[in-house]
DNA sequence: AAAAGACTACGAAGATTTTCGTTGACATTA
DNA sequence: TAATGTCAACGAAAATCTTCGTAGTCTTTT
């Protein structure tokens, strides 16, 4: 059995997966704090998208204490890979050069960033040679 | 009046776009048949999701014919640079290194590709120095 | 133990997206 | 000119997403 793909989170989805990628492990309380500190929005309403993202299987719980515990099914990586594997296929027809010159393009890349770039292509290369 | 940003295409209405980039100005039948290669679906959804793509400002339209002829709006160098900075921003908090690495991982990226990233970085650099 | 507080479950409203069917206008063909 | 074909407009159903109110349970405080 093939690891699923496992369906891709929507936006308000994707808000959650961040605090828990940058918390771990969470209740619905700690999750609607964080979230609270950039947007306005109710406790059910985080309360109620950790339960679809149950039901979908993209977060489980722990419900060994009264608040449940919520964790992202997936690595960070793992979805960032596919969030960024979708675009690239929609939008840039998997080239990823495409999807760099418009990621660059009007925006102000600072000169760090670039050379973390090269970086990143040096230790690409050696690892697939 | 400053340009405004335009709402983001839903998924649906970038392949329509896509079409468009491609074809250029495109009566609604072209664009119908162009989707039909890849996807079954009427031509009355066309239709409408050009209808409603026009009431958006996404795309304007030709009227001069009988068969109205659909443009995009923002060329698509725009709208690409729109989407990967949209999510640039949601999953990689405006890391372009970060989207690379993910961009990279688990693909196979070509020689070619590599090369052309590296020159890419080469060109924004000089561009910007 | 009664009151107040914290939690989950559930239903459902409202918004948005996706998809078509139907209608009526116009054009081409038989 | 009657029949057939093509087109835009429109309404609306179905699916999905977002948000929250209410109810009921358990816990802590008074």
């Amino acid at each position: 059995m093939a690891k699923e793909p496992l369906q891709k989170p929507t936006a308000s989805e994707l808000e959650i997966l961040r605090v828990l990628w940058a918390r771990g492990p969470s209740t619905v309380r700690e999750v609607y704090e964080a979230l609270s500190e950039k947007k306005e929005l109710g406790y059910t309403t985080v309360l109620k998208l950790l339960q679809i993202m149950t039901a979908k299987g993209i977060v489980r719980r722990d419900e060994g204490q009264r608040a449940h515990v919520y964790e992202a099914c997936q690595p960070a990586t793992q979805t960032k890979r596919q969030l960024v594997g979708d675009v690239l296929q929609r939008v840039f027809e998997g080239s990823a050069s495409e999807l760099m010159i418009h990621a660059l393009d009007g925006r102000r890349t600072s000169k760090k960033e670039l050379e973390e770039l090269r970086r990143l292509l040096d230790e690409y290369e050696r690892r697939n040679r």
